[in-house]
DNA sequence: GATGACTAAATGCATATGCATGTAATAGTC
DNA sequence: GACTATTACATGCATATGCATTTAGTCATC
């Protein structure tokens, strides 16, 4: 009779677990270190500087950050805090609203990427061929179902979620 | 001029960072939805309970788990709490302590590896074939320096760190 | 155009986390 | 054996998170 969780994807599991944990702590501190914002920041201003207009309904940001509704509710208050995003009103649904970079906001993305890709090729590029990241990829992809979203960064940024 | 986190990389990254936010999420609210506590509780018991007598120090529960000293000393706390483990004194290091796992403990671990095993079949398992879960294996350990540690679970349990 | 079901966003409250510091014991040094 | 540095663990305090609920607006149906 075979093991249910083969030793195999039991041992992917818990790789995966320890080396994202270990990685994004890492990049994390980096970016601490250089006196940047958590990386939910920089995700949300690269995402809204994506957006048609430079803005985003709340909800449209939660589903690409996927994160939960109150989160994203905090996320934005704090970057409004910070002047890095304005709320407009919506005049097609009152109940809602636009969230729109501001320049500053705009200027703090651009700056934060130098520092995140640096950190990028340092924990992860540095460390894999582009066949393996690809074959990586890959591989992660048939247990996420695919964070596809057709990723195609014109100059490149990345993203993150969490 | 070469890019430097390449497209690949920064793919890999991304993938990392959602494919385990969500398989993650998606094992924690499986075991949430059985009653049972965080993993965490899982990972420390699972150490305990291999430990040779059942007990550790909590400094070296730490270094296996990956987790800031405070945290540690508070799941410990928590764990106390709920007469999963209890702490006995150290007589060669009037600092510390020793920290042992209960019956109790040792029934919830077993107990909680039965939900914790379907969802790491449902989330991995199934996905991925045990080839491609050992090169799964093999590139992660790229980039996290292996979390090597001589793994392997004479009956098979998993551990998660996080 | 009133009613009930549903969606967008915010928020009160309990718990968790991170950081810095505190306390106590050990180790090394002169 | 006093003095300093270091290690083990706990904790006060500020901030962050999760959950459930609230408020306000939309939509469908009658």
């Amino acid at each position: 009779m075979k093991r249910k969780p083969s030793l195999e994807a039991t041992a992917a599991w818990i790789r995966l677990m320890r080396v994202q944990t270990k990685v994004l702590d890492a990049v994390e501190q980096e970016l601490k270190k250089a006196g940047f914002p958590p990386l939910a920041w920089y995700d949300a201003l690269l995402e809204l500087s994506r957006a048609p207009a430079g803005e985003l309904r709340p909800v449209e940001l939660e589903r690409q950050m996927l994160l939960p509704q109150y989160s994203t509710s905090r996320l934005i208050e704090r970057l409004v805090d910070e002047g890095l995003a304005v709320r407009r009103e919506c005049k097609i649904d009152k109940r809602g609203q636009f969230v729109e970079i501001t320049e500053a906001g705009r200027e703090l993305q651009k700056k934060m990427w130098g520092a995140y890709s640096a950190a990028i090729e340092k924990h992860v590029g540095s460390k894999l061929s582009d066949a393996d990241a690809t074959k990586l990829c890959g591989l992660l992809d048939r247990l996420g179902c695919s964070c596809s979203e057709a990723q195609s960064p014109a100059i490149g940024e990345g993203a993150s979620a969490r």
